[in-house]
This record gives C-alpha cells, structure tokens and sequence, in this order.
DNA sequence: GAATCGTGGCA
DNA sequence: TTGCCAAGATT
C-alpha cells in the first residue's frame, strides 16, 4: 500500500499541473478552489477562481459582500446553491470563528456546502491533517488498481471506498498524496481512454491484468432525462423589462428569470399565443407582438428544456393589481449586476444578433 | 437512499 | 445526436 502512495507522489513531483492554488497553504484560497471545482472542471472554473480571489482578497471581503455580488460573479457556473453556502460559510468564518477557518475536519465540515470531500480537502491540504479524500477521482483510481467492483453510487460503496482510501492514505504527507492521487486520476486515469501506457503503477493495477479497466468504476443507476416544455415572456416598457429572482432552493436558486409558464408539449405560435396561461399573464395588458423566437434547448444533467421566448412591448403602463405585479422592471445598466440563467443569456444574445442583422429573421 | 442541482467538453 | 461525467452537497 505504501509502495503505491510513494510511486503516484513522485509521478505527481513531475508531472503536476501548474495551477493557482496550488502551493498555497491558504485555507480561504483552498476552500474557494475546492467549492468551484465541486462536479466542474479545471478549464471552467479557472477563470472564476481568479475572479473571486480578486474581488475578495481574504475571507473577511467574501463575508462582508453583498448576496448579489456573490451571485452575479457565480453567474454561469452551474450549480447556484454554492454560491449561497459560499457566502454563508464565509460569514459564519468571521462570526463565529473570528475570520480563521476552524483547524480540523469535524469544524470544517460543519460549514454550509462542505461536505465530506472539501473538508478532507481543506484539513489536508491547508493543514496538513490526515484526511483523505474521496472524490470521482479517487473512485476511479481505487476501482481500478485494486479491481473494486462495488457501485460507487451505492451506500456500500462509497463507505468501501471511503475505508480504502483511508488506508491508502500517506499519513505523514497527506497533502501531496490527496493532490497526486486526484491529479493522477484527472489527466492518466481518465474515464475514458486511460494512457495505462505510461501508468506509474501499471503493474500493480488489477483492472489492467484482468482486462477490466473499461468496466471499472461501476455505477448503478442510470440518469433518467425528462422533456420540459417552458415559455417565457420577455416583456418590455422602453428600454426596461420584467424579471424577478428565483427562490434559495431549486433550480438556478436566487437568479433572475422573466415571467413564464410551463406547458405539457411543444406548442405551435397560434397554440400559444391562445394558451390559458398566456392570457392570464397578458390579460388587460396594451401590448404589441414583438417577435416569437425559435425553440431554444437547454441541457441539464436531469432534464432537456425547451422554451419559447415570446417578446412584447408594452403599450402602457401596466396596471397595478396583476399577475405580473411580483415582477419588476429591469433596466439595461440595472441587469447588468443581476445573475440569469444561461438560457436567459443565450436568448439575450439571440435577440440582440437579430437587431444587428434583422434580415436573418 | 434517491432525487436534484448547471454547464460544458468529449467521443 | 446522444450519453457520459466532471476536485459533491443537500434534502
């Protein structure tokens, strides 16, 4: 076991990337880091990182900034609730902590949106504590060298390779053996195509001798997609338009979004513009029909959206008591320190190509 | 324990 | 085009 550490520590010596935070010992800076790479890759949460880091320099800057700042350097990144648990660890750092992150993995843990890897992550890495970590990665590695067959989407499972992986571990470095071990899995042992070529520990690999590298790590369930119909109505008065933001919990939590309904199939023009819905967000509403934009699909792990955007202007001032009161008007220069959707963005960008080359459409 | 939560890259 | 999955956490 400990032969196995020594060999992926050295292949990590020389083969690591060089990335921003790495060779700090900076528990903001690595607890920052770990929180964007949470189910995201190296090449897209790079930039965001930088951002962050820039934006606020210490713990203390993230904790004193407002939720919408948090939010809108969030924007695009997937995934928004940690951008809430961010802001929230953040404060409970300063305020019950005293602006330094608490030492071990038990107090790490108890922080909002760090679960069982980031604190190993942290406590190891900032502190040098012998946690390991567990992540795809690790999965991945352990199930293969040692031939684990156990679906690590499975309660069994993951407690397996929790244990494994603890026992893996170089207690006297635990920083550089969590680091090698990830890094190793990230770029050589890779899901697919794995370079068992020039493999540091090829020969102890059980996967590799009885040919089941391919195989390995096995998950059990299957992700099931489900089709969503959305329309949304893009309605402006002037320049501005109305959105309002989305609740703590759910999907794109605490971005903005227009006004819109869901509907149970896809809709032609006519259908929709006669649909229920659509009369009751426009009923008693002056208005002109812009334009109806082309079906925009959006992918997410567990469902394809496809949404209708529909553009109205307003001939009017809308009236006080409506359906549409919840909502509020949105200036151009306004919008721009609010957060949407991708999707929202994609149609942003959509209309405002249409205005530059109105002959396309 | 199962279901959810985004976005992007790759084969 | 489709499926996979990525330095996971929460409910």
């Amino acid at each position: 076991m400990e032969h196995l550490s020594a060999a992926l520590c050295q292949w990590y010596a020389a083969n690591q990337r060089k990335l921003p935070w790495r060779g700090t010992h900076d528990p903001y800076k690595i607890w920052l880091s770990e929180v964007i790479l949470q189910q995201t890759r190296v090449a897209q949460g790079l930039a965001y990182y930088q951002r962050f880091v820039e934006a606020f320099p210490t713990v203390a800057d993230l904790a004193q900034a407002s939720g919408e700042r948090v939010t809108r350097l969030w924007q695009g990144l997937g995934y928004y609730s940690r951008a809430r648990n961010l802001h929230l660890a953040a404060q409970q750092v300063v305020e019950r902590h005293g602006g330094r992150f608490p030492e071990s993995y038990a107090g790490l843990r108890a922080l909002p949106g760090v679960g069982d890897y980031t604190a190993a992550a942290v406590a190891s890495l900032a502190f040098g504590l012998p946690h390991a970590v567990v992540d795809g990665n690790v999965y991945r590695v352990i199930s293969r060298l040692l031939g684990i067959s156990t679906p690590i989407d499975s309660g069994a499972g993951k407690r397996e390779f929790a244990s494994l992986a603890q026992a893996l571990l170089d207690k006297a470095r635990p920083a550089l053996h969590n680091q090698a071990m990830m890094e190793f899995g990230a770029t050589l042992c890779t899901p697919k195509s794995p370079q068992c070529g020039r493999c540091p520990v090829a020969d102890a690999c059980v996967a590799l001798r009885s040919g089941r590298v391919d195989e390995l790590p096995v998950k059990a369930k299957k992700i099931v997609q489900k089709d969503r119909f959305l329309v949304y109505l893009f309605i402006t008065w002037g320049d501005s338009f109305l959105a309002r933001q989305r609740g703590d919990d759910g999907i794109w939590a605490r971005l903005h979004e227009f006004p819109g309904f869901e509907v149970e199939g896809p809709l032609t023009d006519s259908e929709l513009l006669a649909s229920e819905p659509f009369a009751a967000l426009t009923q008693g509403l002056a208005h002109e029909l812009e334009a109806i934009g082309p079906p925009l699909t959006h992918l997410l792990t567990h469902q394809r959206i496809w949404a209708r955007f529909v553009e109205l202007r307003l001939q009017g001032p809308p009236p006080p008591e409506h359906p549409l009161g919840e909502y509020t008007w949105l200036s151009p220069s306004r919008s721009e320190d609010l957060a949407f959707p991708k999707l929202m963005l994609r149609f942003f960008d959509q209309r405002r190509q249409g205005r530059q080359s109105p002959s396309l459409f």
